[in-house]
DNA sequence: GATGAATGAGCATTCATTCAT
DNA sequence: AATGAATGAATGCTCATTCAT
């Protein structure tokens, strides 16, 4: 009855239905709301994601795929800075789930192989950026990465704020980044 | 085992209690956890905030009071820029939960009247700075506030982090709200 | 452990279960001692009624929709006097909570539209039995009503009684609605 | 500071504002509430009543003295009938927690000996009465007792109806305590 | 003797997870 | 493979009771 491509086509349900519940309630929503959005069985959750967790960590995997794919794309750009501040922007945009408290809270092995790789990427693109000058010279992009999620939370804390409102606080911290007026900075950015 | 006199003491034991436990594991930390951190039973808990939310909102107005106070001692300082760089420096050095959404969600009316207070003070020191050039000319006090959480959002994200860390963050964000090679922003900040 | 086919067997059990625990403890007993009677988890009462009002709504509706259909049932009967009195030994044998106490409480619509059920049909009844003289000539439905959880309230409060006992009160209070030897009621006993 | 008649004042203040507060919100309310209706600390009502079952224990017996007394007086009276009637009326003016349940659930010792006393009072009185020809001829104090509670469990079910509502139904029963028109009685009382 | 702070058992309710159908 | 019923651990909160002052 069910081939196995209606069982792709429910995980893929799924994981959008996480996606709009979790940024709309919260991660504390409970997986009944989940099931109810994509129109399936609370028992159809837990086959295709055993736990809770690992719901979640497939969305945070799914998301940092789609940013490592952004910046892979964006990495040979001619105006890397141009690319970093398109990948802000980007990530911003993807209302989501991103904070980091998941990334950080995530134990999942392939989400923490999915944050490695988009620390590569990004750093990559940072790397290029500075190089050009288009960055100060004392950022990196683990910096990046943890500033990354800035427009996101501020959001989060404003449900009534205009929807593109981000726009404007992701200005003022890339210019924290840009070399004009830089101070140095204090600290290494560490591990 | 506690006497009258000490009654406040368990107060001020259970405000800082709390303030630990919500800014380690967030404020879906249950009560007993705040109680036996404190050494005290879950019921004392309740006779001092009725509610969990009078509880957090307690811990908020704690906080906005301090910052408030702070804010108003440095509104007439001769270098507004450095007055802003040390409260935001002071703010951050506060681990407690001073996420926005708690300010957001937290529907008392006191705690209300202490954010406006706070936005006040805030507002004031800002404009000083902005007047004197050590600001750029776009920000007001209000972006501020909104960013006043940026340092500790990323330490909550890092717990294996040094615990100076925030100061790198501070100074990016800090050196996005100075004039030099500012670009205009977007958006007016709104209410 | 269940079916789907035993739910609707599960909603049945847990519905006597707590007509027998309320009725022996009273509404004050907890939902547990509830579900430890009727064999199942506490959760699975939370499941079939999500509050405990509902619970006892429940209970109420389904009581009082079995009272309704008798005094339908006993609306034409030839004999009106007899129909009253059988349909109070009916009630009185209804050990479960009738108590007004509940039927006032209990906030829920659809209980509260049974009760006016209730109210209409035990009029009917008791107008017809004081038309034909079996009944004093200035006494209500309302006053049965009110009436009719006397015998209960007197067995609930005798837990080691013989089980019959109810019917000596019921006589009493009965021989006390008959028109001979009545005297003259004061006060209308309004809505 | 506070001699041995402050001790006796407070049982007193105690007393009457537990009687007040159960008999508005029943016997669930916290002794705290009762505590502050008497204007006194929460540990003085457990100094005096060790337990909140020796309160309400005291309470009642303190209600059945006031009716034993009044039987007591009343057993002489030339017409005992309406000495029987009075006492009734009595009973119900008090609108304390004189529910059986209570007489029947406080373990209390003392309180099952002034049982015991009002027990043989009315008995006492119910007997005359029944000799005069003015109650039924199968009729016995143990019928009476159990009966009289009946007008005040009517009218706590009925919080907003007239205060005086309850003589309506305690003419109903009275009625039914009647030798006219008596039907035979099931059962005998039993103890 | 009086007071009220502290305590923990008890209760309604929610929700992740399991499992029979 | 999908479903939703059952379950119990966890949580906020209330309240009788104890006890230091």
């Amino acid at each position: 009855m069910s081939s196995r491509a209606d069982a792709v086509r429910n995980r893929e349900l799924l994981l959008s239905a996480a996606a709009e519940e979790f940024a709309e309630n919260g991660v504390d929503a409970p997986i009944s709301a989940v099931a109810r959005r994509a129109g399936l069985g609370k028992g159809t959750v837990f086959r295709h994601f055993p736990t809770k967790d690992d719901l979640v960590a497939a969305l945070v995997v799914d998301h940092v795929t789609r940013l490592v794919d952004l910046a892979n794309d964006l990495v040979g750009a001619e105006d890397a800075g141009a690319a970093v501040l398109e990948f802000l922007s980007f990530a911003a945009r993807q209302r989501q789930l991103l904070d980091i408290p998941f990334l950080a809270h995530v134990s999942d092995e392939v989400a923490a192989r999915k944050q490695g790789e988009l620390e590569r990427a990004i750093t990559a693109l940072v790397d290029h950026a500075r190089e050009q000058g288009a960055l100060r010279p004392d950022v990196t992009g683990i910096d990046v990465m943890r500033l990354m999620c800035v427009p996101n939370e501020i959001m989060r804390n404003l449900p009534d704020a205009q929807p593109d409102l981000w726009e404007r606080y992701l200005a003022i911290v890339f210019d924290g980044l840009r070399p004009e007026g830089a101070h140095p900075l204090p600290h290494p950015p560490a591990a």
